[in-house]
RNA sequence: GCCUGGGUGGCGGAAUUGGUAGACGCAAGGGACUUAAAAUCCCUCGGUCCUAGUGGCUGUGCGGGUUCGAUUCCCGCCCCAGGCACCA
């Protein structure tokens, strides 16, 4: 009991937090519609994979956009908010085979329990527009956009050499190929196989997509970077090398056109249809198919990792060099690679360091093109290829040219002769999407003995995932050994043919499902145009940097690829992305077993067996290191507010978040600490007018007016240009030390200074609820309001209050500090020099020497140089 | 090897435009309250030296430079993390 008579309630955030989320709820207070009158804007956190429960990574992801969603809620603006599921993929299917369970049903399982646990972190969605890409509703617009893609030649088959994973059963994207493993199987090593697949054309739009690149100021530069190396722009030329005895011309590809005259030898890649043509019959034949079979064996990564030996076998034949005329032998080699440029390359020895080991290793000539400015080059004492700049020599009508602007004359007297061309190359190649999987999205063709691959009409969408169907032995899919699902009709001839039973790559459905949730329901086509219009593109895109290519580039090309077929008219999807960094901890390890849960380490030691624990470093959260920190222990513990504020106060969003028991306990203190304040002042609090800065106060009243202001200021900066949420809350911090401070020290508390205290009290529950929304809730109606603190709007702050009628000026004498003084704001910079001289300190310092300058920085500093 | 970040107390971090280095929080130590503990509150808290002060020196990975003044800008080096992998 306190003073007032009445019993002061604790802070239990179980009982305050359920209860307002069910308000909230009830009020629909986050369900939006277009609204002509109000400036929308769309924030959006990366979907959630339903693996099971979530985790520390989701948690702050979603910390961080709830901040944002309801701040710019309380700034007036139209706000949508959505979350759904990434619902299709591999997980789903494993565990199904571990827990003898349906994919659909584990799936469908945990999209429930995670969806309840993210309503209990309190983060204000429009859980109506949700949605779960495993569901026809959605996937069947997926179909329809691929049938579109293919009618206009953006969706093809080919046959493609792929990456291969035994345990899976299933083809790799490239991308998805980690250290020549499966990046889902670390052990697994990825093999070459030859299989047809189904692609999309990334590359029809790679010029864009490059060039868009300098049009997304939003976006950090580092993911720019990134996905620029990706694309990979080069500028070179295709060069003709015919072979002798044949009417073939091989096409290679180069940067280094200037280099052409000193071209000793050819390199084809060992999976170039031309191999096995041209040593058709010819003495080699048999070693250069025992050579490419071999090579292919081993997978890309493998087989051109730098530290692999440069191999290679002679085919028998030769082809002229295109400048000098002369013929050169053609070899096969393991590091050229097929799939960059035409899959062959000229191979110049003194200037290319790959090209000179190969040449070194099987004895080929060597003869300098380009020669050093200040001294020779003679072949024979070479060890390594010359790669920097210099005039040509050895090359007839070029010799003496400065080799960077031989480039382009070269390249032109090549096209003369019609032995060349310039042009571009990508390093982006197509995507391919094809699954050999059960739990995706049915690719939706139909394979026809007459016809040929004919796309499922729209009126017959979606080919459904049949549900009736269980996984094969060691995970394959149950498709193409299901004559329910793939035994049809052709669509154009009627006669019986056979439906794909591949399924797309699972970021086909993430490339889109931020426009899907701009008309989540509607069952007429992808999207309806209005609403789509409305709200596209993304204001804010905030998830983890590890999406900084794939993903992003795949959104980035699939909405252009809709703007073009008409449903769409943006060019990108999102404005701004944040990307956050990841959720570290410190490693447990005991000798005997192997990395340790927090839960199974007691005093230092394994609970298992005694022996005294390694701490490791501190890396990614990740069940293989098992340094995961269960977020629903700490929900349950100290309730989703705590839970909130630690992420956002820890570190800022783009930087790794260091885990730490400790700093938990810390966001708990606070928020009690705000509470209790509130708690022990609520009948004085309650009843009084908070100040509203007209009215003449004293001095140390008009300091924690100002704090206040400053406050405002800080903490809306903070949350609008960069989203330091750190230093926010530390503002906030400071307000209620500096209120606290003030009640500690004075024994009389007048009426006036309550009404300053109830302005800082409101104001801090205020800047604090988008980071706490539950706690502030709770304190806003003790503090006697009746409104939902949700529809209050933020706080502007009043210039005036923040004015000071004195400032601190430091003094440093050659730099280094030496006094302060507190001078009137009104002081001249003559003033203020003359102060800062006449100071005592001052004097001390500059006593016997010459003073040779003053440099005054106004209401800052002032630096005597002596 | 290349590209991109980063390196600040015992720890997480702050210093936003070249102007008081270490805000805020955690940990630690001391004290108050308590029969006791928890909780809470108060004080100290980069290093070092002394005459103990509104003290001196030193200190933002290392070495230089620019500047009256550098955590911040420039050059060289070291270390850590992430990405890429013979890209012709």
């Amino acid at each position: 009991m306190t003073a007032e008579g009445y019993a002061m309630k604790k802070y239990r955030p179980q009982d305050i937090e359920v209860k307002w989320q069910s308000f909230w709820e009830k009020e629909g207070y986050f369900k939006v519609s277009e609204d002509r009158f109000k400036e929308k804007y769309y924030l959006l956190e990366m979907y959630p994979y339903p693996s099971g429960k979530i985790h520390m990574g989701h948690v702050r992801n979603y910390a961080i956009g709830d901040v944002v969603a309801r701040y710019k809620r309380m700034r007036g603006f139209n706000v949508l908010h959505p979350m759904g599921w990434d619902a299709f993929g591999m997980p789903a299917e494993n565990a199904a085979i571990e827990n003898n369970t349906h994919p659909a049903k584990w799936t469908y399982d945990n999209i429930d329990y995670m969806r309840s646990q993210l309503k209990r972190m309190g983060f204000s969605y429009d859980w109506g527009r949700e949605i779960a890409t495993c569901r026809p509703e959605y996937y069947k617009w997926e179909q329809l956009v691929f049938v579109r893609m293919f009618e206009q030649g953006l969706a093809y088959k080919k046959k493609t050499f792929v990456n291969w994973c035994d345990q899976c059963q299933t083809v790799l994207a490239n991308e998805q190929v980690v250290d020549g493993c499966c990046w889902r199987h670390t052990d697994q090593e990825v093999v070459l196989k030859e299989m047809d697949s189904w692609f999309l054309k990334i590359t029809d739009y790679v010029k864009e997509l490059l060039e868009y690149c300098d049009k997304l100021p939003g976006w950090p530069e580092r993911v720019l970077t990134m996905q620029k190396n990706w694309i990979g722009e080069s500028h070179g030329a295709i060069l003709r090398f015919p072979v002798v005895d044949s009417d073939h011309v091989i096409e290679t590809f180069t940067t280094r056109q200037d280099t052409i005259y000193g071209a000793t030898f050819l390199c084809f890649a060992p999976e170039h249809p031309l191999v096995r043509e041209l040593t058709r019959g010819y003495p080699q034949e048999k070693e250069v198919d025992e050579f490419v079979e071999r090579t292919l064996k081993v997978d890309t990564f493998m087989r051109t990792a730098d530290w692999t030996v440069k191999e290679g076998v002679f085919t028998g034949r030769y082809c002229l060099n295109p400048a000098t005329g002369e013929e050169i032998p053609i070899y096969v080699a393991n590091f050229v690679l097929y799939e960059y440029g035409t899959g062959a390359i000229m191979a110049v020895p003194t200037h290319d360091q790959r090209d000179f080991d190969f040449a070194k290793k099987y004895g080929l000539p060597l003869r300098v093109v380009i020669k050093p400015p200040d001294t020779d080059l003679p072949e024979d004492e070479m060890t390594e290829a010359y790669v920097d700049e210099g005039v040509l020599v050895n090359s007839g009508p070029f010799d003496g040219m400065p080799n960077m602007e031989a480039l382009d004359s070269i390249i032109e007297y090549l096209e003369k002769k019609g032995m060349g061309y310039k042009t571009v190359n990508y390093r982006l190649k197509d995507w391919g999407i094809s699954r050999q999987r059960y739990w995706g999205a049915p690719i939706p063709i139909v394979h026809c003995p007459e016809c040929g691959e004919v796309p499922v009409p729209e009126d017959q969408l979606p080919v459904v995932l049949p549900l009736d169907l269980d996984l094969k032995e060691g995970g394959k899919s149950p498709l193409p050994f299901a004559p329910s699902f793939y035994e049809t009709d052709c669509p154009r001839c009627g006669r019986p043919a056979k439906r794909e039973t591949d399924t797309m790559d699972t970021f086909v459905e993430s490339s889109w499902y931020f426009d899907r949730f701009a008309s989540p329901r509607y069952d007429e086509g992808p999207f309806k145009k209005e609403e789509v219009g409305y709200w596209m593109p993304v204001d804010q895109y905030i998830g983890g940097i590890e999406h900084a290519i794939l993903h992003l580039l795949y959104s980035r090309f699939y909405t252009k690829v809709l703007r073009d077929m008409g449903y769409l008219g943006i060019a990108e999807p999102f404005t701004n992305l944040l990307t956050q960094g990841m959720v570290c901890k410190e490693t447990f390890r005991c000798r005997e077993h192997g990395y340790l849960y927090p839960e199974e380490v007691k005093d230092g030691r394994c609970t298992h067996c005694g022996k005294e624990i390694e701490i490791g470093s501190s890396v990614k959260m990740s069940k293989s290191t098992r340094n995961v920190i269960d977020p629903q222990d700490l929900i349950d513990r100290y309730g989703a507010d705590t839970v909130r504020m630690f992420c956002l106060f820890a570190s800022p969003p783009e930087r790794d978040l260091e885990w730490s028991d400790e700093g938990v306990e810390g966001a708990w203190r606070f928020i009690n600490r705000v509470w209790r304040f509130i708690e022990e002042n609520r009948e004085l609090l309650s009843r009084m007018m908070p100040y509203d800065g007209l009215q003449e106060i004293p001095p140390d009243l008009r300091d924690i007016h100002r704090k206040t202001h400053q406050s405002i200021k800080k903490v809306t900066e903070d949350i609008e240009d960069r989203f330091h949420f750190n230093t926010a809350i530390s503002a906030i911090m400071e307000l209620l030390n500096t209120v606290n401070q003030f009640l500690n020290t004075n024994d009389e508390i007048t009426e006036v200074a309550w009404s300053v205290i109830k302005e800082a009290t409101e104001i801090m529950v205020v800047l604090l609820h988008p980071i706490v929304p539950h706690v502030t809730e709770e304190l806003w109606a003790a503090l006697g309001h009746e409104e939902s603190l949700a529809k209050v709007p933020w706080p502007e702050y009043r210039e005036e209050s923040l004015a000071k009628e004195s400032r601190l000026i430091v003094i440093q004498v050659n730099g280094k500090l030496r006094s302060r003084i507190e001078v009137p704001v009104s002081l001249t910079e003559e003033e203020i020099r003359k102060k800062a001289l006449a100071d005592e300190r001052i004097q001390r310092f500059v006593a016997d020497k010459e003073i040779k300058k003053v440099i005054v920085v106004r209401n800052k500093l002032v630096n005597v140089v002596v």
